[in-house]
DNA sequence: TATTAATATGAATAAGTGTTCATATGAACG
DNA sequence: CGTTCATATGAACACTTATTCATATTAATA
């Protein structure tokens, strides 16, 4: 009977104290995870991904997504200005245009393997 | 004076039809990039982010993850509800405990690139 | 300078979402 | 069978967010 007495700590719950720790170890810190989430939100939209995949393709002006999109002007800038604070588009003035790019490659590598996720 | 004045159809604004075009060519269904929002929203969140990155390294039980993350059973299931049903994890029952994994590759190497944005 | 086109932004509203709390299910075990 | 532990789920609440509308900015041009 003497083999379920809980030890001198409490008993808690049935976990696997080896997986804890080492699953501990490797996780990237609290800042990081949340910044990655922060990366996914900004993608997480369908006019964002609609956006986002247009830009993978050609440098395009405001005006331009608007057509591709069939949205008003207003809402693509509203969400432009989303993925710009998330750095995943810069931008350049001509004129009176301002012409919109992917601000690097992450996005497209992200794209295909989201794409093959999602195509299975 | 003539050069301004509109064609038959009438004039819009100052769009780039060539890269019209060519984007419109290249984009997946609309469908196919709502099924890649989606899963990027289910990867959009903290508690996810860090249960999936857990995962990504071993198996564990709803009552691991709650004890690595600090939060409620409730919560933590909640949250596995929602990537259940993005396909992203799959699960088998052992006794009372039911055990979590990745359901594939493709979030490690989605999760590679992400880490790699975040950090520059 | 006044006007017009392209883009940006603030406020407001409607829809979506994460956690908590209470409760339910499901399995082991006495 | 009744209890207990692990997990799941429904409802409610607080919080976030995407679009629209109105308005501001910025640049070209008459």
């Amino acid at each position: 009977m003497a083999d379920h007495v809980p030890s001198d700590v409490c008993q808690e719950r049935m976990v696997h104290p080896e997986n804890l720790e080492f699953v501990r170890r490797e996780m990237p810190d609290f800042e990081v995870l949340c910044d990655m989430a922060d990366l996914f939100k900004a993608l997480g939209e369908r006019t964002r991904v609609r956006i986002l995949f247009a830009l993978s393709r050609t440098e395009l002006c405001v005006c331009d997504l608007t057509e591709i999109l069939g949205m008003s002007s207003s809402a693509v800038s509203h969400q432009l200005r989303v993925l710009r604070a998330s750095k995943l588009v810069t931008f350049r003035r001509e004129g009176k245009n301002v012409f919109y790019r992917l601000a690097d490659d992450h996005v497209q590598k992200i794209f295909e393997q989201a794409l093959e996720h999602v195509r299975e």
